[in-house]
DNA sequence: GAATGTGAACTCCTTCACAGCA
DNA sequence: TGCTGTGAAGGAGTTCACATTC
């Protein structure tokens, strides 16, 4: 990666938000086999504003060529580069009810960096059982299975009563981030990070939305 | 309903996102006895501080009580009302994989004014399967079951490739809110609302937070 | 005394306007 | 000329400080 800006450290959190999308949009092109894009072109599809996009790319000292555009790959390994995917990040997923094995099938989770390495669940009749060839372990083995698989990331896919357990149980292990799905606010260490995800508040927003007849149409943040 | 302050139009959209939060905090609540809740309490069990709590609620014309607090039911159906739960929207989810199935067998989708009334898929093969007690429909079928289900909000849970034209279809149908779940920019009539949640940007933002040793905690938004 | 409601300050993010460069 | 990069302006959201009410 000789040669790649390394990431600088004040990029703001909306910014961060949005470099998946970037990637995304820069892989698209790649198979399109486009080798330069404008601003105009990849903010287009990735749903932003041109302006939006060179500001967000100025926070990692990027350099495009004036006149000209970006160039694909080197604006991909820029961005792979800043968010950290040139290493692989082991995921263990607690919870393997319908979402838990959604995750655990779901292609995003499994492209680019990321590795879903472990499997857990409290029911005891669930445990063995195999998803996406790999077995589901007991809550006990959580510790075991952290510190050899080298778990970075812990995904909470539990019902709501469980997941500030589930979350204590992941921190004493050992795990450094948290990402939430349970429908429930938790709370962790100020030395871990944690982001909660809650699929039902973005019907919520909807239903308000057209209930006060504001359509408030533009891509939704994932954040 | 009589008594319930009408919600006001100019509710900002990062309060609107965490009123559901709050009604599930108010509903635990309800469900352990407690008759009021401080702006304190209701804050902690929902991961924001008292502050934002008590401005967000300003924006809904609320009235708590000084010195005492809020009253449980009340301010329950206050949120109800303002976030258009009294009503109940039909939903229609396109995309039957994993993700799609685990949508519509997520609780948080089937309570309080949700109601998901039909299942569509392009595969052939997956047409007739019953999931949930709703049998999967084919992709022509949707212009049909939008109008006699009533069908207001479009949840996409396809691969990247198919979501525009899904999209596309559902406001054909006559969808006016569209949730995307595929990876990728959508784009929709002005007059729909979108909202987008993209599961792996998550992951992403986790990588980035830890890799730049800043953990950020705190509960994270959902939209 | 206790806790809400809110104007004002502050911080963060977005958009604009245009300078800078190929 | 065309498109990027960025300081400045503008807007949105959060936090503070405190007046207000029960």
């Amino acid at each position: 990666m000789a040669g790649v800006t390394p990431p600088r450290r004040d990029v703001p959190a909306a910014t961060v938000a949005r470099l998946p999308v970037y990637l995304r949009a820069l892989h698209d092109a790649a198979t399109r086999g486009v080798a330069t894009v404008s601003s105009e072109a990849l903010a287009a599809a990735s749903g932003v504003r041109p302006t939006q996009l060179r500001k967000d790319l100025s926070h990692l000292g990027s350099h495009g060529v004036r006149g000209v555009g970006y160039d694909v790959g080197g604006l991909t390994a820029e961005l792979t580069a800043a968010l950290g995917l040139t290493r692989t990040w082991p995921v263990a997923i607690v919870g393997m009810g319908n979402l838990g094995r959604a995750l655990a099938a779901y292609s995003g989770f499994a492209t680019e960096g990321f590795d879903v390495v472990a499997l857990l669940d409290a029911d005891p009749l669930l445990v063995g059982a195999r998803v996406q060839g790999i077995a589901i372990a007991v809550m006990t083995e959580l510790p075991r299975l952290v510190t050899e698989l080298r778990v970075a990331i812990g995904v909470i896919a539990t019902p709501p009563q469980a997941a500030q357990q589930v979350a204590d149980a992941l921190v004493a292990a050992g795990v450094e981030a948290v990402l939430n799905f349970a429908p429930t606010a938790i709370t962790v260490p100020s030395h871990v990070s944690l982001r909660s995800v809650d699929l039902a508040t973005e019907l919520n927003v909807l239903a308000f939305l057209r209930l006060h007849g504001e359509p408030g149409t533009g891509v939704g943040r994932a954040g």
